[in-house]
RNA sequence: GGCGGCAUAGCCAAGAGGCUAAGGCGACGGUCUGCAAAACCGUUAUCCCCGGUUCGAGUCCGGGUGCCGCCUCCA
């Protein structure tokens, strides 16, 4: 809106090119591009994956809250050597292994409450910009052609190397110690734009002959098609900075010019397991769909949040005789659960029906301490670097307030108390719209994460019932050594019971 | 070997130089309860080591030590 003031708050977000925390300077105000690197899709994703598609999804549910107008991109590479290779060990053409799994990841990553991008590009649609970028760059001199092959010349882009902060010679000198040089390249540095096909393999026809985009041109082409060839962000994991998007930075750059391509750089640190990084090599992989068989989506999701997105992410495992545990999902699962109960709790008070939160008549007044600096607390976090282990704790304060004001609300009026409680409902709606978390009917996240844990314990459900209401007999028999000797059995299968004035409740 | 990152309480984890170092888990004490559980209240750290910059450093700089990652496909 031309003329329109723009009063948006400062947002700092820590780029890797700079290396430092700096304020978001958008190249249109009050709008926001967005491109995250994607996934290979030749086989199912995991952990590490959830988490990479996490980071730009809060991010860009956080920016729209502010007021941003955002486009996220983020795109799937369908045509690639690993797929190529599953295709052929499957028998089948790697077209269909890449629409499997591209279906997958949509499945995996709806579970887990993510955003669809706004446009989710494929390389495979887009060949004809990927061939003439390849040409644009071939005609500047900063590619060359080998046989059917096409490589960057890497030595003619006097950048290469700032974003990873490398220089040409120290990456000579590392190079070819590890990898079998291909000897037609001109330096070990250079990198495949387009390869030729081999017999069999899928092949789209270029000025070079029949054959395929290397694998970091597409990134140069699809972010430049749908965000312009000068965007804000780029998303992507660590792993990712060199070479994949140093070589995107010689692709763009050497293309359109050197202040062109993304702005700022955004790199989510790793999942670790027992320390070390997950990695199909090392055959500590989980895929989302393990974890989900185990702990509700939103358990996951909010374990992945509990850690600042640069930092590195352990997810212990504790292998059992009875199966595995994830002490660090467990306690996520503790916690979610508790939030829930309050919300429950919050919205039993103000007789909210279950559907609607119905919280629209609050009026403007008193409310507790805590509740009452909860948005602009939650808001403040989120603005430093979308910190949300920071903007997680900020929920305990307000949180604990609500649970007291359920339990018993004794010395605050009845109007501060309803106001409170109608304010948090309101505020968690804002902050669930931003974490992805907490939005659910909160029956129905319970009744899900009750059944999962007692499928993950073994529990027998039905004879868990049988001693709740034998001990309820006993209870009101006044009978106290049955009642306790009953609860030890429960406890002993990992049973807690509640004793209300309604009656027994038990809990996992 | 080169480059990058990290090191905060028993454990997990925030903290872009300055009020009493968030929060969670656990532990301990208390309220509530038939006793419990849940919930609530309270207690629980001087930031790996050495040196420097500064009126002032967990936060900046230099040097150690120890982890991790990247340099090959990789979120």
């Amino acid at each position: 809106m031309p003329g329109t003031v723009l009063n948006l708050p400062e947002i700092l977000l820590t780029d890797t090119f700079s290396g430092k925390k700096v304020p978001l300077a958008t190249l249109v105000p009050g709008a926001v591009g967005i491109y995250c690197c994607g996934p290979t899709v030749y086989d199912l994703s995991h952990v590490g994956h959830a988490r990479a598609a996490l980071v730009p999804d809060v991010i860009v549910r956080f920016l729209r809250a502010q007021g941003y107008r955002v486009k996220y991109v983020r795109n799937i590479t369908d045509i690639d050597d690993k797929i190529i290779a599953r295709a052929q060990r499957d028998g089948i053409a790697a077209a269909d292994v890449a629409e499997r799994f591209a279906a997958e990841y949509h499945r995996d990553l709806d579970a887990l409450g993510m955003l669809r991008p706004d446009v989710e590009p494929r390389v495979s649609e887009h060949l004809p910009e990927i061939v003439a970028l390849v040409e644009n760059l071939v005609a500047k001199g900063l590619a060359y052609v080998v046989g059917g092959d096409v490589y960057y010349r890497v030595a003619a882009f006097h950048l290469y190397g700032r974003l990873s902060g490398r220089n040409r010679a120290e990456l000579l000198d590392g190079a070819g110690s590890r990898v079998e040089v291909d000897e037609r390249k001109e330096s070990p540095l250079d990198f495949a734009l387009w390869k030729a096909a081999k017999p069999g393999e899928p092949a789209w026809d270029s000025p070079w002959g029949p054959g395929r985009p290397g694998w970091h041109i597409e990134c140069s082409v699809m972010s430049s098609t749908h965000l312009g060839t000068s965007f804000d962000i780029h998303c992507g994991g660590r792993d990712l900075i060199f070479p994949h998007h140093e070589n995107e930075i010689a692709q763009s750059q050497g293309a359109y010019g050197e202040h062109t391509f993304a702005r700022y750089w955004v790199h989510n640190g790793f999942i670790n397991f027992a320390g070390e990084k997950m990695s199909k090599s090392l055959g500590n992989v989980w895929t989302i769909r393990q974890v989900l068989d185990l702990y509700p989506a939103e358990t996951l999701r909010y374990f992945l949040l509990t850690v600042h997105y640069r930092t590195g992410l352990n997810f212990e495992i504790e292998e059992r005789a009875t199966g595995v545990r994830f002490p660090g999902l467990e306690d996520a699962d503790d916690r979610v659960a508790y939030v829930y109960e309050t919300l429950a709790g919050a919205r039993g008070e103000l007789g909210v029906a279950s559907g609607s939160d119905a919280a629209g008549g609050i009026s403007p007044g008193e409310v507790t301490p805590g509740v009452a600096d909860l948005a602009a607390a939650f808001a403040e976090a989120m603005r430093n670097d979308f910190n949300t282990p920071a903007a997680l704790g900020v929920l305990s304060k307000p949180l604990a307030e609500v649970n007291g004001l359920i339990g018993s609300g004794k010395g605050v009026a009845r109007d501060v108390r309803r106001r409170t409680l109608a304010r948090f409902l309101a505020d968690l709606r804002t902050v669930s719209a931003v974490l992805g978390c907490f939005g659910q009917a909160p029956a129905t996240f319970l009744a899900t994460r009750r059944d999962l844990k007692a499928a993950r314990m073994g529990l027998d459900t039905a004879r868990v019932e049988r001693l709740v209401a034998e001990r309820g007999a006993a209870r009101a028999a006044r009978d106290w050594a049955a009642a306790d000797r009953l609860r030890d059995e429960l406890a002993a299968l990992g049973v807690a019971v509640k004793d209300g004035p309604a009656g027994s409740v038990w809990s996992l």
